[in-house]
DNA sequence: CTCTTTATAGTCCTACTGACTATTAAGGAG
DNA sequence: CTCCTTAATAGTCAGTAGGACTATAAAGAG
């Protein structure tokens, strides 16, 4: 690698993939879009496209967010980096290698489609079937990276409006761990965990509740959290 | 991303770069060539090449592995893709997407440089001044997630040679901390946790040892500590 | 007004861990 | 051989985090 010249390489394309994940209706979903053409004609597959030539990964992953969802603003969004899949047979036309980033939503309108691609649209994360190419897996190694970093960071507010109740964050956790919590303890937790959350100065919440309203709460300034909060029982969080 | 003959895209060259880690003389150390030919010529680099035609990264980067190692098996190391850095201005002289693999080594022969680069060479972590391209900060990242990793999961051993005492161990973890640990509490926290090491059936350890001969342990099944075993003091364990 | 629902407050009790002290078993210096 | 140093191992003690649980408060539904 010290001269390129000297060695010849292919080249490949370049594509971004986007596992966008929301809570919608109490449930994990995802952005997918339908296919239209062959391969995979008339499955789901996870939005992406290609990198363009003056563009870093990062800058096209934005770019696709904000084409798929259709919003005006993706800035605020959470979006991370997952891992690359450079398989050779992984896409069957051509030699891609994709770049896939994982992206949070809170409040998740149903997108309108705005951009190059067919209608986007929100489905359960258990919902359909088989997804196009290999993007069960990325979608599984994005689950798998949010609810560990549940664990150890203060991410589950980018799942939330700017103001939430802590029932909402506990919602958060239920939903991507697929396990209940304590809400006392929870409460407990959060609460020491100092620049997690911090208060609305004045507010509460009535309108839409059944019960006693709840206090607001806004993301703080922390990004980890020390000690982490770690899912109940079961052994093994590997990789 | 339906139909790729619709979209226009410029092929990019991808590459693996290799952030090699080590503990030797106690310190942690990594795996460099030194570049012959600009840019950066004179400069450190990490190793790392061309992604071939017919192969995934992660055998890309396994077979760099082998070539700057000069290792004759490289399968047992362990082996992790980091991160993709996808900059378009990374290096001057074309357009370079690189995935990054973060490796770790147990003993650390000094590379007998048998493969295409000129002799790789182990030196200290906080040594050589700036690397060239951007692989200063693939450094960094490398260890902040190799740190980070050793937190919650059995990382360490794959520092070690097969057989290690606890003391080795520790020694892993106050290396790439840069902290020091209290010695019977590290016992107490390793041994606690099922699957982590095993002894090895009859045996101690005498020869070179100034003190009381330590245990010889091996790797356990487990990959992933319960609860983690979290760096003393300092806040904060960003991304 | 009562029942249901949700938020919030507080109490045990156990397990984990940080900070120690003590003992054992080597090698080295005299 | 004896003392000293070094490192491994054993054990103690107290503070704290967290799981399980009970109790109270404040809304809406009927």
């Amino acid at each position: 690698m010290q001269g390129y010249d000297k060695y010849a390489f292919e080249p490949f394309a370049v594509t971004v993939d986007l596992a966008v994940l929301t809570i919608r209706a109490g449930r994990l979903q995802v952005l997918l879009v339908e296919r239209g053409q062959e391969p995979y004609a008339g499955r789901w597959a996870l939005p992406g496209g290609f990198v363009l030539p003056d563009e870093s990964a990062e800058t096209a992953a934005r770019r696709e967010l904000a084409e798929e969802t259709g919003l005006a603003d993706v800035s605020g969004l959470h979006l991370e980096q997952l891992r690359t899949y450079s398989e050779p047979d992984r896409d069957p036309r051509m030699r891609v290698v994709s770049v896939a980033y994982t992206a949070l939503l809170p409040d998740a309108p149903e997108p309108r489609g705005g951009g190059d691609a067919a209608s986007a649209r929100w489905l359960p994360y258990d919902g359909p079937g088989p997804l196009a190419f290999d993007h069960d897996r990325i979608l599984a190694d994005a689950h798998h990276r949010v609810g560990a970093k549940l664990e150890y960071s203060c991410l589950a507010t980018a799942f939330c409006p700017p103001e939430f109740t802590l029932g909402e964050l506990q919602r958060v956790y239920e939903t991507v761990w697929g396990t209940e919590l304590d809400r006392p303890n929870f409460r407990r937790k959060v609460l020491a965990t100092s620049g997690f959350v911090e208060a609305v100065p004045g507010a509460a919440r009535l309108t839409g509740g059944r019960g006693k309203p709840a206090a607001l709460y806004r993301a703080g300034p922390a990004t980890a959290l020390h000690p982490p909060l770690l899912r109940p029982s079961r052994e093994g969080r590997p990789s």
